[in-house]
DNA sequence: GATCCTCTATCTATCAGTTGATAGAGAATC
DNA sequence: GATTCTCTATCAACTGATAGATAGAGGATC
């Protein structure tokens, strides 16, 4: 197994990846939350870009894993479909964070091309899962079902945009569920 | 008037945050772009904060122009809302740049309090101006109007930003009509 | 079992580059 | 001559990165 450091690290990385974005992280205060030296960040991560790098990557692959967990080929697309949103929730629930990918995807004139690759990944993997989800759930042929999961994914992501900006998570659900009033969303 | 050199550095400035963010401006690039030193900005602009507060609120001032231009109680309210994603495809149209405040909403955390208030400001003459639209182009009421409005303004920042993150401003255009579609969005 | 070697993991110390900001001199304008 | 504007020079703080020392674990050799 990987190392504890290694994976505290990326937590930590994580986090103030998606309060403060991948130009400000920043190797020192990253050591100090984790509690050692910076240089010894570079060990595991030689450079920034591969620490920004194993992060996003990181970040659609848990994704992935829970999208999975909500629907994969069950009975009840309609109800993933309903919880879909939460999983943007979350972010805001631990501190105002937003999607890592969000935040990256404003920085894109300033991302490595390894990180892009990895941001571009996680809206790919969130498309996929959304098409198939409402392919299953609703009468859309694949085509339109994937058009809308671009919609709701692009709604959703700067619903949690907008709260963040009002550091208040009730804009939020409010966003959801104007977008359902509005036929966006089903439900 | 005010003088040459002020309005040019607020001009980059703009620019430079759309493509960077707050974190991103820097007084030496700026002033390089411009052709003076970076000590004549602080002439200007004593610190970075007035400098970002003052783009912010320039950003709004001209936003709420323009929107005015678009309606402002004349004779066609849906085509006004129409035409209002168009102004946010502009800024993709200038090398792939995206609103200033979406891009400052994102960086929320490391704003200081004077510029946190324009980026706010922005949100507020938007969905105001969609909610005084909605309710004059259909038979919702106000508070139907500026749910929607708020809809409206999110997911529209939200195709800004996914078009952004794959430089591709037909992605930006692809998910304004399946909002449409979708119904989000009139016509 | 003692010595030697290698690898992992972490540290200290430091470098070079960048950044916001300031002091003070000089030039341009009125 | 006073005011406005711009410059040179410099500072202190911060940042990513590197070099080199150190400590300990685990084998291999004698």
């Amino acid at each position: 197994m990987g190392s504890n450091v290694r994976e505290e690290v990326m937590a930590a990385a994580k986090r103030a990846a998606q309060s403060h974005g991948y130009t400000g992280l920043n190797f020192r205060e990253l050591a100090a939350e984790v509690g050692i030296k910076s240089a010894t960040i570079h060990y595991y991560f030689p450079t920034k870009v591969d620490l920004g790098a194993a992060i996003a990557k990181r970040y659609w692959e848990d994704s992935q894993v829970l999208l999975d967990s909500l629907w994969n080929g069950g009975n009840d697309p309609a109800r993933a479909l309903m919880e879909y949103p939460n999983t943007f929730r979350v972010s805001l629930e631990q501190d105002n964070r937003i999607c890592l990918c969000s935040f990256m995807s404003a920085e894109h004139d300033d991302l490595p091309d390894p990180v892009k690759r990895e941001v571009s990944a996680f809206a790919d993997i969130n498309i996929a899962w959304l098409t198939r989800v409402l392919s299953a759930a609703t009468d859309m042929d694949t085509a339109a079902s994937e058009r809308r999961a671009r919609a709701i994914f692009a709604a959703v992501a700067g619903a949690q945009l907008m709260a963040r900006s009002r550091s208040d998570i009730s804009v939020f659900d409010a966003l959801i569920d104007s977008y359902r009033e509005a036929g966006l969303l089903p439900g």
